[in-house]
Formats: C-alpha cells, structure tokens, sequence
DNA sequence: AATGAATGAGCATTCATTCAT
DNA sequence: TATGAATGAATGCTCATTCAT
C-alpha cells in the first residue's frame, strides 16, 4: 500500500520530467527531487532508469485504456465510437501535457529500445480503433474493403500529429472541438460504405 | 569541393549513426569511424553534436521537398498529386530506412531543442500537403469547407504512422502499393466534392 | 564533520598537485588520487578546477594570517613586528614547500582571472605590514615621509622573490636566519654607508 | 634575413598573445593569426609551444638586459646605477604591459619547466644589481656587510612586486617618479628615524 | 525501507602538431 | 618556404548506480 503510493509518486514524478526535459536530459535527480525521496530509494522501486520509463507507459497508456474503454461501452453506435476515441484522445493529450508530451517524444525516442516490451500495451491502445472499425464492418456501417490494420494507423497517425503539434504549442488555430469535427468529417466520410443511390 | 565532399560524408554518416543508436545514445566517435574521419574532423564542419543532427534534417528533408516537387510539377491534377506525395514520400522512408528512422525519432526527441529552426524546413515539406489541398479546392476538387492547415497533419500523420511502423519493421502484412491504396481511398473519398446524384 | 575533513583533504592534495604540477597541468584525477577520492567526489565540494585553486589560496592564505596576526599581538615594538613578519612569512615558506610555490607561481598565473575576488584575502594580508608601518609611525619610529602603500610592496616583494629562488632550490647559501637578518637591516637602515654628520 | 624577420614577428606575437592570455591559454592558432602567418609555419621557426615561451623570454630579457646596461655606462655613480636601474625596470614595465604580464606571469608559472634553461638569460638580469653593489662597496659607498646576493633579491623583487601591481591595473595611486624616489628611499637609507648620534 | 554521499565509467570537445600540397 | 586541413590524444565534468548507515 505505502509502497505501491510511493511507486505512483515516482511515475508521477518521472512523467512529469521526462516531458519537460526528454529521457535522455531528464536525471534521475531531478526526478528524486520531483518525487520526494532520495535518489537511492528509487532504486528500491525501479531496476534502472530505463525502467522507470516502461513503467511510465506502462501506467499512463493503461490508464488511457481504461478511459477509453470506459466510455465506449456506453456506446454502440461504431460511428460515434470512433468520435469517442478521438475526443477522449485529444482531450486527454490536451489536459495531461506532460503525458502528451512523453507520448510523442519518448514513445519515439525509446521505440526501438522498447519495440518488444512495448508493443503489448501500446498496441492495445490503437487496436481499439481497429476494433471498433471491425465492429463497424460486421454493423455493414463501415466498408468491408477497409483493412483495419490500415485505417487503425491512419486515424490514430492523424491523431497524434494532431496533439503533436498541440504539445508544441506550435498550432492553436482551431478549438478541440473544430478538430474533431474536421478529422472525424475527413475519416468517416471516407471509409462509411456510401449511401446507396436510388434511382 | 573536396570540404564539401567531407561534409556530406559527414553527414551521411550521422544519418546512419543517428538511425541506428538514437541521437543521444549516438557518439561523435561512433560517426567519425562511421565517416572515417578523425574525430576532431567533425569540428572543423560543425559546431557541435547537436549541429549535426539539424544537418542531418535540412540536408535530407530538403532533399525530399525537392524529389517531392520534381515529381509534382509534372502532375497538375490535384488528386493524383496527393496520391504522388503519397506514394513518394513512404517510397523514400522504405527505401532509406535510415532517414526514416532520423525523422520518426529523432524529430520528435529532439523537437523541443530545434522547434524554431526546424518548422522552417520541416514545415515546408508538410505544407505542400496543404498547398495541393488549396489548389484542389480552388479546382472545386476539393471540399472547400476542408481546413487545409488540418487536413495536411492528418494525411501526414497517417502516412508517418505507417512508415514508422515500417521502420520497426513491426508489421509487413500490406505492400506499399496496398497501404497507399488503402491511404488514398480512405482520404480522397473523404475530402472530395461528392458528385451530385443524377437523377 | 566528514564532509568538512573531506573538504580540507582534497584542499591538501590539490595544494600539493598544484605546486608540484602548475594549475593549468594538474589533472583532476591527480587531485583525486592524491586525496584518494574518486573524480567525482571533488565535485561534490568544489564547482569546478578553478574553484579548488580558489579555495586553496582562501584556506592557506587565511590560515598565514592567523599565523602571522597571533605571533603580532604578542609583540608592540613596530620594528621588531617587521622583523616577526619576515621571519613567520619566510618560514612557513621555507616549511611548506607546496604552499609556498602555490604562492608563488598560481598567485601570478591565475591572477587576472582571480583579480576582483583574489585581491580581499590575499590583499589583508599584504596590508598587515602596511598596518605595522602605520602603527611605527605614528609612534616616531618609522619616518613619516614613507608611504605605507608603497612600503608594503617593497617589503613584501622582498620576502616574495627571495622565497621564490628558495622553492626553485636556487639558492641555499645563506641561512633563514642571516637572510632575514640582512632584509631587515636593509629595509630598516639602508644600503648606504651613512654619512658621517657633520656638527 | 627574411626568416630571420618572420622570426621576430612571430615572437612578438606571441609576446602579446601571451600577455593578453597566459601561456597555457594561448593558442598557436592566436599567435599565428597575431603574427599573420599559418600555423604550420610557426613550427618551422619553433620546436614547439613551450620553445616559443622561451623565445620570448631570451628576446625580451636580453633587450632589457641591453637597454639597462647601456644607461649604466654612461654614469660611474654607483647610487645613481642603482636608480638607473629601478627607473630604467619599471618603466619598461610600465611602457610594455605586455612585457610586464609576461615577465610577471609567466616567469612564475613556467619556472619550473624554464629552471636550467632560463637562470642563465634571467639571472644575468638580476646579477646587473649585484654587480653594481659590489661596486659600490669597493667603491666605499654600499656597507661592506651588505651580501650582494640578497639585497639583488630585495632590491628586484621591491621592483617586480611594484609593477606587478601596476600590470593588474590594481593601482595607480602614485607616479612612477614618486615610487622611484620612495624604493630608492628606502633601499639607500631605510624606513627608521635615524637615532640622533650622542657625541 | 530510506537515505544521500561516494563512485568511476563515459564522452564532447579542444588544440598542439603533422604533412600533403 | 608556406599553408591549413586533418589528426587523435587528452581531460574536465556528469550522472546512473551503489551501499554503508
């Protein structure tokens, strides 16, 4: 119980650093110092500093799953499942800079250093679009000749330059709401099977 | 000539460096032995590491921007043109996994360090995403309630998903020709004009 | 309590590295060899190379004037306060070696870089002799018509450059004793034969 | 004649490169642009950095040695020698602060290393002092119980420690008349009040 | 469990020196 | 002679990790 406290206060801590300064800049002091505790006790939670960083996605994309996957439950419709996950997406990378921010840079970054490890619980993540496409395809809502597997990395690509730009505070032309509209008007009108013409 | 020669060997060299072990992971030595130069070598050419790395970018990316339009002069209709940045621009990721990699990672590691220098290259290249969008839209090919400034993050950044998945070489299951199909179906079906119902 | 032994340890092994060695020679894990600390362990005391030269004059120079102050006290004739001052200065000299080539060659070298701060504890100890010339002055032993500022550095210069041959082991012809006693025979009374008064 | 030209150039340079830096802060490259020649060249005059250092020391010191004993000459006084001497040292110090800072700086700093080599150019210098009080005692005119030896010492390093002030900038508080008159002073006649002769 | 002082491997960068031209 | 591009050894400093307390 205290324990498992003090490992969330870590993650917490290491989220927040690692988004301000990047993996690589970020010391495991200042990541200390962030957290409350000693440099050493760190390593009575965590291996190495590099596990500290797993750990951080680990957390943070489960806890965006559990979101997501909160509220679409309550909605069986796929067209506006779809609407859910990038609302919740881009609400969420807007609220949490800090988990954006690691998202997009470290998730990068470390890929290749993570690739195995990581693919389980971040892919998880994205096949909930695919999912929902594929639910979207047994409804007849959604194309059938639409490879999931595809559309999965065009949406959530879209997604993330989205909130990329975002985190760098590069872009504030259009409200969250205009976004998604827009993304959602460009994808769905895309890969909806067209209304029959009647003639 | 021969100073020049250098430089892009240099350059050549951090690229792959940079690919393989991650900007910081990489070392001045690791790509003076790569360029086979002395370390010192490197100072005389650039200033710094980190001067390497936007080398690397604006030597590259201006690269692509130019096979990019050299292809598009030759193609006037504003569809097609998306489909050849397309079809270019996921050509040269598979082709030059290197670079890929340098873009997908370290462009985002390291985008809190150049932002202001880097938009200026790196947004270029975007930007004639939405450039073609415009003059499709002046063509009335284009939806014109489309925001440009939108729709080119999010057909870049379904593109750049997709080649980074690539470059992890985590998924193979579609040929290019397939994805971008896929891609530009998904896309254009979205964006265009619907041709008015005869009836 | 440790920390302030460690403190001192590496003040003694860097005194001595850097007599032995100049402060542009000395290497860091010389000092640290010598004080048998790790590297890193100086730069939990000290900010960088230069703060330890610093630090060395501020706690060798300090410690000389206690040294020389407490012999003072015990004694008000201003001339045999001369004569105190030379003979404690040339000692400590003539005794620690390291200190003494410290003194003399860094105090030179580093000196503009050290001006401003440097000139506080090193100039209050020159100004001790101008204090006891001062003091003979105003008691009718010293003549009025000697400017104490100019003195001090005749003095001081002295004692400085006869210390200097000494630490090169130039010179060892004469005792400390006969030394000093022909400095302050000089500077007392002069060169010259003096002229016999006419009445 | 022409290397012999390019030799002087280049120790000129590096007397200057030297004032302003200090000998271990001086680049080749300094001296080199300072001299308007390529780095390379300046080995084909000089073995190395640490020759050029005694260069300029075997330059500079034998000019002052030939400028000191061309006053002497022309004034068989061994009092007014004496005041020759100081006013001769100090205003070339004064004159040349480059000099100054090199004879002040470096001396020390190098000394060491210099040792053998420099005693003899140096310690000629410094022997013109001695000489002339050994004139003046077998003239009757310097006290026969003064050691020649360490009243040189006394008598220069009132001189350098005046001038090494003066190269700090640190005071300008008297002119160089009025220091001569004061060293000269003290050196002749002493800092007491003669005790009143009883007949 | 917690601390934080100590460790020491590791690296970007500099610069005296060389040498092909 | 003269050049200056190239070299590569050398080092101050950092920081992840350990461990005695």
């Amino acid at each position: 119980m205290k324990a498992q406290d003090k490992h969330i206060k870590i993650i917490n801590a290491a989220t927040k650093v690692f988004a301000k300064k990047g993996f690589f800049n970020a010391r495991i002091s200042d990541i200390a110092k962030e957290a409350k505790v000693a440099d050493g006790t760190i390593y009575l939670y965590f291996n190495n500093k590099f596990d500290i960083l797993i750990s951080v996605f680990e957390e943070e994309i489960s806890s965006m799953i559990e979101q997501v996957t909160n509220s679409l439950v309550l909605e069986p419709d796929p067209k506006l499942q779809l609407r859910i996950f990038a609302t919740k997406h881009l609400t969420m990378m807007k609220k949490n800079k800090n988990l954006a921010e690691v998202i997009q840079i470290e998730l990068r970054q470390s890929t290749k250093l993570i690739k195995d490890y990581r693919n389980n619980k971040f892919s998880e993540y994205i096949d909930i679009i695919s999912t929902i496409i594929k639910n979207g395809q047994a409804q007849n809502i959604y194309r059938a000749d639409i490879r999931p597997g595809i559309a999965k990395r065009a949406f959530f690509g879209a997604l993330d330059e989205i909130s990329r730009v975002w985190s760098l505070s590069l872009e504030t032309d259009y409200t969250v709401e205009e976004t998604i509209n827009q993304i959602m008007d460009i994808f769905l009108t895309g890969v909806l099977i067209p209304t029959p013409r009647t003639e």
